[in-house]
DNA sequence: CTCAAATATGACAACGTGTCATTTTTTATT
DNA sequence: AATAAAAAATGACACGTTGTCATATTTGAG
């Protein structure tokens, strides 16, 4: 988390910093990445961004919080929508996600090089521990009567294998750089084959 | 892949810089892990360093590739064993995979630090571009009567999803820190999950 | 035994990080 | 408005890392 001193930054000089780093992590994943480019972008000095954040990990992460609670935000609306149809919303809702463009190169980046704490940023919806009411929130919005979970505990995983096998094919798409159809289509079979089970009965 | 200097070496020799860099790659990452210090345990100069390898993610990749190909091995060793039934060869080798306690930290770390590069090595299994040939194999020891796939393409994709889950969980156990127990209770869970199928039909 | 090819070496330039003593700006107080 | 104190900005610096390269050493073929 950014310092005091960053929120009490006027916001545009805030925003100037947020561009700056945008830029950079466009190009660089989190461990390629500059803090020297970053504060020159900026036209910072290289003192005042370790009086902003504790480095560069840390403006990294706040931007990734940023992107993830207003990806968070669209998906919790197509749930609604959709009158809570689990697998109808994540169609729409990858639809969506591999169609924007903005913030491209970044997304490439920061998907590309996922580690294990950027992914929990993303599938933090489902995270017990980090985000309880994140995940009711999320629950509260399901009909569960078309899904095949007993109780909370089974949602919870069924969330978390939805989001693996989502983010997996995002990722992909970035690695193979595949079209947006081919992706789309890809997800389709792959969210065919969780509804309707990988064994035969 | 290392240069030719280095498969001149004395096999003694290789092993000693193996060694090395297991123990560099157990306490950092990737990025964080310092030629300095493999040479120093290795005994050998910078210098010669770059004349078996390219850096220090050549040779990175090069123990990773040791290690994902023996566990290909026992993956297919499983999967003949259960004759051909995905799902219980998934189960026991995750089973084994979890109870294994050698290069317990270098695995954390790649774990922990997974990108899209890495995760390719581990599922490359199923992956077309680089190794058809491997898919082949392991699509011929799999009973497909058991699973609900109506040709290679979809098949491709099951696998994709259980690989995915499958390594999830891996992850999970050690980013949440569980208990074997814990982790193999909660892949089960999803297992079953995978197999019946998420929606409610 | 000789000499060319292969290998080993560590000093070095370039760059990156985080710190800190110092300077500049802002804010509060009289 | 003048002054003092607190907050913020600065860039030089110590230290670590990477990849290279001129030089030294070893190896092997004739």
């Amino acid at each position: 988390m950014p310092k005091l001193t960053f929120y009490n930054l006027p916001i545009e000089k805030q925003q100037h910093l947020i561009d700056a780093a945008k830029q950079e992590f466009s190009s660089a994943s989190l461990s390629d990445a500059s803090i020297a480019n970053i504060v020159k972008a900026a036209g910072i000095s290289r003192g005042s961004f370790y009086q902003y954040f504790e480095g560069k990990e840390d403006l990294y992460f706040y931007l990734l919080n940023g992107y993830t609670a207003e990806r968070k935000k669209i998906f919790r609306d197509i749930l609604e929508k959709t009158k809570g149809d689990l697998f109808q919303a994540m169609s729409e809702f990858y639809r969506i996600t591999v169609n924007e463009e903005e913030l491209l190169d970044f997304k490439r980046n920061v998907l590309l090089n996922m580690t294990e704490q950027v992914e929990t940023k993303f599938i933090k919806i489902v995270d017990e521990e980090e985000s309880e009411e994140e995940f009711k929130k999320i629950s509260n919005l399901i009909d569960k009567n078309k899904l095949n979970s007993s109780g909370n505990k089974e949602l919870y995983h069924l969330l978390k294998i939805v989001m693996s096998v989502t983010i997996r094919n995002w990722i992909e798409y970035f690695a193979k750089n595949l079209t947006v159809e081919e992706s789309i289509a890809n997800y389709e079979i792959e969210l065919k084959l969780l509804r309707t089970g990988l064994s035969r009965m």
